[in-house]
DNA sequence: TTAGGTTGGGAAAAGCTTTTCTCATCTGCA
DNA sequence: TGCAGATGAGAAAAGCTTTTCCCAACCTAA
């Protein structure tokens, strides 16, 4: 048996217009609210256009408007925890102006995106978003000179491009400031690789509010090494930390476990507080950690109008945006809400 | 300063043909390797159709063809744990192909459905795929009467339509026999809520296994969770398990997590095994958790050439197709290797 | 030399919609 | 009655590609 719902006859205009017993240049007219005719003719062609269920093929119409109300986006982070929020605000961002959204993982294989940019091309996208999974590399795929506009989301750009990035250095601030008014003192930061520009900037910013060098200590982005980290620390016969900073929420886990291992109470005895707010992880902990959330909703929202408004020909300033990060109050703090 | 790239003339076929000195015909048929010309004429077109850069519009192409080498894919799992894994089989499966996907986060808004959903009709899609976070739920949306082809993949689907969905029975049947085979015989089996039916399923393919009752605690999908039921099952004063198969890999770790503080030796002590293999949970407890692979990718892979199949008009036969899981040995069940 | 086949290539239609003209009819007014 | 302007609606082109004829020139064989 066949389960293809055979597509026996699409209704076209054409069809409208027969039913309504007009030509199909009123019918169009009167779908589309343009052009002179009675109130009863546009009334009449547009209940039977309901009736008939028409739906005008946007082919068409993007043939001749030169406008296909599609958008691609370009991302390498092939697991999705920074490319899913992106995608989500671009999408709630551009669903009202019927936009809709390819979404091309092209790894970090340059054949591969080139076959999706040109994939895209080819069925006339209106525009392109190319995101990562990281501030400071560009995606292996060339898109300076293609004839749509591109904006970068969360990924490094052209120059003369339109950039969206988190403010990490503000994010971090925020962290380590709710960690001095929670009354804390001597705070680490232990973080992720240095070679990530991210971490040079949470780490400079925590560093300007603690006002010294303090106890930067790089390594990976895993568990294991905020759990490692804590064990280093915890060695040493100095002076031990009332707080730590953690580059991101996995390490602030791996760190928070370590604290509970040796009979250290979060919050009471250390406050921790992680980066991404990435829920599974931030939620999960015991207790769930504070953490700052890099807005990447909003970060594709804007993204998302950005692009249209190019797509549209209205100017944009090109530039790189910092969008501001928020501080996420759970208990790996102490219990103090955040001031508003 | 503008930053639009600025749209000026794109290159047709037309631009193409007057620069080889050919009509669009010919010129065409050159590129498709179709008609009769001489060689010189085709390889000339083909050259400079190469050398101005001519990329053939897909809306055209498609209105003509009635092919729009696009398809959409319909999801309600927000967090992308699921979607993500099936978006990048299907894309892998139908990249070759020149298909490109649309992604549709619709929550669960029958709306914000409808409203995706025209959106895609619009732009004639060739087929959708449905999927979602739930085998035993639909997504709130109605699919039934759509003149394209329609597959499920990972959501509960029509009667008469083609699913596909792991094999959860056969799932659950390797993780137990895993723990068998390892010499456990004590084995308890923590999992999610009991109106999943998922988890009816890996209970009863448990109970089968284990040849009787056995413990199944039902709960929540959490962290805490698994924690609580460890917790449980120790303050009895039963004999206490070798082993415990989670129902997924968050409540494993909150098991691990709650053997640990009671000195409790995993794999040493007990084994345990978990489920979805979701490699941020899995790959970070310590130890690292055995589980179940479902092999989402796989199954977007079946479910993206079979759409691809209908879009082309090529019988399929309806029905569920369940897909095999496969076992992915870590380190908290002990140290044998997979027999292979 | 002529009939028939081959070769290389072009004209035109189709696919669906929107938009710009154009046209016929009607209304109101002098 | 005659005319200007408004009104309602249709014809046709454009947008880009593919495909189906169609045609002219050339070749071959009787």
């Amino acid at each position: 048996m066949n389960v293809a719902g055979g597509k026996r006859g699409r209704i076209t205009i054409h069809d409208v217009a027969a039913a309504a017993g007009v030509s199909i240049s009123t019918a169009s007219k009167a779908l589309n609210e343009t052009g002179r005719m009675s109130v009863e003719t546009r009334e009449r062609v547009k209940r039977i256009a309901g009736e008939v269920g028409f739906r005008p093929n946007a082919l068409a119409r993007g043939l001749l408007s030169k406008r296909s109300f599609t958008i691609g986006l370009l991302t390498n982070d092939t697991y999705g925890r920074f490319t899913l929020p992106v995608m989500a605000g671009i999408s709630e961002a551009l669903v009202d102006h019927g936009v809709s959204v390819f979404l091309c993982a092209i790894e970090d294989d340059p054949a591969l995106g080139q076959i999706h940019v040109d994939a895209m091309l080819e069925k006339q996208v209106d525009g392109i978003i190319a995101t990562g999974k990281r501030l400071d590399r560009q995606l292996p795929v060339d898109l300076s000179n293609l004839h749509v506009p591109v904006v970068y989301a969360f990924t490094e750009g052209t120059p003369a491009s339109v950039t969206f990035r988190s403010d990490d250095a503000q994010g971090a601030r925020l962290a380590v400031e709710w960690l001095v008014k929670m009354g804390r003192r001597r705070i680490a930061h232990i973080t992720g690789p240095e070679d990530f520009f991210s971490v040079r900037e949470r780490a400079g910013a925590y560093r300007n509010v603690i006002g010294g060098e303090g106890v930067v200590m790089f390594g990976r982005w895993a568990e294991a090494w905020g759990h490692e980290a804590v064990a280093q620390i915890w060695s040493r016969q100095d002076e031990k930390p009332d707080a730590i900073f953690c580059g991101n929420d996995q390490i602030a886990r791996g760190a928070v476990d370590a604290l509970r291992e040796r009979g250290i109470r979060v919050p009471e005895d250390v406050s921790v507080v992680g980066f991404d707010n990435w829920e599974i992880v931030a939620g999960q902990t015991r207790p769930p950690l504070t953490s700052v959330d890099m807005e990447l909703k909003e970060l594709g929202r804007q993204a998302g109008l950005t692009i249209l408004a190019l797509a549209e020909g209205r100017p944009v300033e090109p530039g790189v945006r910092k969008l501001p990060c928020r501080l996420v109050v759970r208990q790996s703090c102490g219990a103090q809400s955040p001031r508003r």
